[in-house]
DNA sequence: TACTTTGTTCAGTATTGACAAAACATATTA
DNA sequence: TAATATGTTTTGTCAATACTGAACAAAGTA
């Protein structure tokens, strides 16, 4: 019986910060997430977070609310404990993708239609550049959820496959 | 006959350079690619760039260099030209989105990855998670160049029918 | 060879934003 | 009401980094 080695948890909520700051997020609400991902329980206190990750309380107190905010992460609270816990919503990673992905898309098409607004009717190169960078966003803007749809679907499959399996 | 207003472009240069911002690339870089997205002529040089965008000849120095490693921009020379031009590549785009969207999903689906091998064999609620989350990544990481083949190929389509429509 | 034009590199500055620490607020138990 | 536990908000500090400005390099012209 193998017993997950703390530090190399540790290690692996910083990595994952690391990552969500190059999205955009703060890198503690990577390493929370991080840390989430991993931890035994899947349910952490505020004072486990703050130990684990040595970090303030401030700090993990705003940080959690933002993820809240974002739909990442939720909080519970049990009876007749005091404190509240946080773990990962079940549909965290439709956020991230939401986040990211997505947001990256519309952003996007939204600065071609903006630059062809400007250019006005005529037909120049950059015309034609910017109505291809258009064409190509608005095409993933309307293929991409059509993609996780598709996933969707032959992931309810693979769930079936899990249970017959047992 | 509408021309174009300059101070609108650099109004528009500005918001790119915020979008950028948020891809993780300096603003400055946004700056010059929005700029070259609506100017006229669609190559401009080093001295127009510092003056429409007042930046210091370092600063574009050193962001073109940084763009054209992206392969974002491109440096052009013209016979009996003292300087240089910078314009935008024709493939832009696919860099753009290979450098945003594909990137995500590679950093991503790794992230799942080593999550898993943290946790080895135990079947616990977090690797149900992470297996999901391996799961999707993996698949856009799949599926996501197909999309953009498809693309490619209706784009075909439309460039035709616009020769046609000549 | 001097001079000008063009572009690069580098040192210093300024700005941004994440974070810690402490003050503050709220609620629970005694 | 006092005392404790829990969580939030705010203020200040520090670090990262984009940018400016100047020194420098290279190459073409007189």
């Amino acid at each position: 019986m193998k017993t997950i080695s703390v530090s190399k948890a540790k290690e692996f909520a910083e990595e994952v910060g690391i990552a969500f700051e190059q999205t955009g997020l703060p890198r503690m609400a990577g390493r929370i997430l991080g840390w989430l991902l991993v931890s035994d329980p899947p349910h952490q206190s505020m004072e486990q977070l703050t130990n684990t990750l040595t970090a303030s309380k401030g700090s993990i107190s705003t940080t959690t609310r933002l993820l809240i905010q974002h739909g990442l992460i939720e909080r519970i609270s049990l009876p007749a404990v005091r404190h509240d816990y946080f773990r990962l919503r079940s549909d965290t990673w439709q956020h991230m993708i939401g986040r990211g992905l997505t947001g990256e898309i519309i952003m996007f098409r939204q600065l071609a239609e903006r630059g062809l607004g400007l250019l006005g009717e005529k037909t120049t190169a950059n015309s034609k550049w910017l109505k291809e960078m258009l064409n190509v966003y608005t095409f993933l803007e309307q293929e991409f959820p059509a993609l996780l749809e598709r996933w969707e679907k032959e992931h309810q499959k693979d769930l079936q496959t899990v249970k017959q399996s047992r």
